[in-house]
DNA sequence: CTGAAAGCGCTTACAG
DNA sequence: CTGAAAGCGCTTACAG
């Protein structure tokens, strides 16, 4: 910028001004500043020495609890992070992922990235990125949970949502079942009998198996097996929903997304089941496909939660969001009404 | 710093060094600057001054030639995206996503996002976004074209896998037809007949169109007509793929891609046409769901090039890249030898 | 309408 | 092992 205004004979804050505010800078000057910049091949200010003056970025952080990559595989994901977008465009602010590996350089990376607020999906209270995130001091949103102090959180009450889901998928049952995403970091897919919910560290499927545990006891039945998968990925997931059929033998299933429930619909169609007579499934989400697959589910829009997240994040708004869900009731289960 | 340096009682380079060589201070000193920085909540060297004294931002640039929002939709984009992050994480660099919208406000977007390069997914030659980038002198790396001076592109060789393409759909074909990409932003979803393929704005529709023609006149067939969709979307471009069948009864087609593909096959079902005997389909991408389905289509891994475009943009590569491709044939055509 | 000066928070040779 | 000084590229009141 100093060479431009040589260049052009004028002070190094008269090209600023002509950036910043041409209609302070007269006519001439403006056009002497324009020659010099062109010829000087300028482009504009420089945006890291206008955000060190500024004290603003003009960036929000987006970091996931596990490897980066993972998350363009993953639907919700992928409409979460559209929801950022959206905003961060009215905004006139950058997406900056943050290219998090779930391993011990993850807080390192968090801090090395200039930004002005931090979005967290879902992850564990311990997690060092958030941390590090929280010690920054500028605004945190986490979707899903935990809820930590230092941080707002955007998520649907699952607790209350697991409720109706099992409610639903679990009424008559005789050998109820649950296809749940992980309990920790520590992801090895197995069966589980009788876990113990509240130990588990994701909130979410805490919270979730929790309100599948309040709903069994509601229905007066026993609590049931868990299926645990590795990742929240259908084929992925197909080797242990069958040992799940050949361990149980469910007539009701509640699997913890969409994509799961898939997975255990594509099973029973394998063993000749029908649904829901033989075997009721219901899940969370509500993807274009389950609308197709006629799937019970929690319908939530990951698009908004993204859009409260981007806007707590870049301190459009203060507080935690309780965001909306509703269960979609079709013909994977027996009450299904949706044509 | 200067406060902890303060509170320490030692110099501010002191206080840097503790961050950057910890090995140049004394294990005491280290001490006294640790604790100072815990007292007042000082998280280590801000990034942006950091970035601004280094010149050298530890961030990516990538920008949409459309609306960021579809991005997150388009699977090939995702795992472009994908790509690009694994790189980013290697190489210790945030990914900025710029949240384009392909309208005017672009060029001023990419103008204030501080990163050390730029990738531009497939756009057109005179997009002011482009410009803007290449303006900046930083390197920038395109995928899909077009191929233009101060930037690198990487890119299959779109005509000659076209003509792959449309020589196994189209051999014997009496009524070929082709479902192609948008031809410019303005994305009017309609019937061209004929269409002039060396006007076309986007080059890698450009090239695919030239490509199929190649092989109409190899096979001595006129040149189909084409159906152009406002979207790379199944679900949006079933509307237009009736039309199609409807005007043209085709007994082959080539798509631009898997997702189209897809539409095509929907309405053969739907009209009850045996592939690849009543029609011949093939395509490119080859996604999990194209072998599932068993659809002829072009591979190539935009997760590998969103590596390269990553490595040119961060100047790990100086020069552009042909990437590779692959026909895999399958039953959707009627020399489909895959099982 | 235009300019002198201080400062955003850091690092880098260079002395000591 | 530690510190004084210059400078990365910009903006912001404040004068004139």
């Amino acid at each position: 910028m100093l060479d431009v205004a040589r260049a052009a004979g004028v002070s190094t804050m008269t090209v600023s001004y002509f950036y910043s505010r041409p209609d302070r800078v007269s006519p001439r000057t403006q056009q002497a500043v324009r020659a010099a910049a062109e010829r000087l091949g300028y482009t504009g200010p420089n945006p890291t020495a206008l955000a060190l003056r500024r004290r603003r970025n003009g960036a929000l952080g987006v970091v996931f609890g596990e490897h980066l990559t993972y998350a363009f595989e993953d639907p919700q994901a992928c409409r979460f992070l559209a929801g950022i977008a959206d905003v961060c465009r009215t905004e006139y602010v950058t997406l900056s992922l943050i290219p998090s590996t779930g391993d011990g350089d993850d807080a390192r990376r968090v801090r090395a990235a200039a930004c002005d607020g931090y979005i967290v999906w879902t992850t564990v209270p311990g997690d060092e990125a958030l941390a590090t995130a929280v010690a920054t001091g500028k605004p945190v949103a986490i979707q899903g949970g935990p809820r930590i102090k230092g941080a707002r959180t955007v998520s649907i009450n699952d607790r209350a949502s697991a409720v109706a889901v099992a409610r639903t998928s679990f009424v008559n049952a005789r050998r109820p079942a649950v296809v749940s995403f992980p309990f920790d970091r520590d992801r090895r897919a197995r069966l589980e009998y009788d876990p113990d919910a509240s130990e588990i560290e994701f909130p979410v499927t805490r919270e979730r198996l929790l309100g599948i545990y309040d709903a069994c006891r509601e229905l007066r039945i026993a609590q049931p097996p868990v299926a645990v998968v590795a990742r929240n990925e259908a084929s992925s997931a197909r080797g242990l929903v069958a040992d799940l059929f050949d361990e149980a033998e469910p007539d009701a299933v509640v699997a913890m997304s969409d994509q799961l429930a898939f997975a255990v619909l594509d099973e029973a169609d394998r063993r000749g089941l029908h649904v829901p007579q033989q075997l009721a499934v219901a899940a969370w989400d509500d993807g274009p496909e389950a609308h197709e697959r006629g799937l019970t589910t929690i319908a939530q829009s990951l698009f908004e939660q993204g859009r409260q997240c981007a806007r707590i994040a870049l301190s459009l708004r203060q507080s935690s969001v309780a965001a909306d869900w509703t269960l979609m009731t079709r013909h994977s289960t027996a009450a299904g009404t949706e044509r």
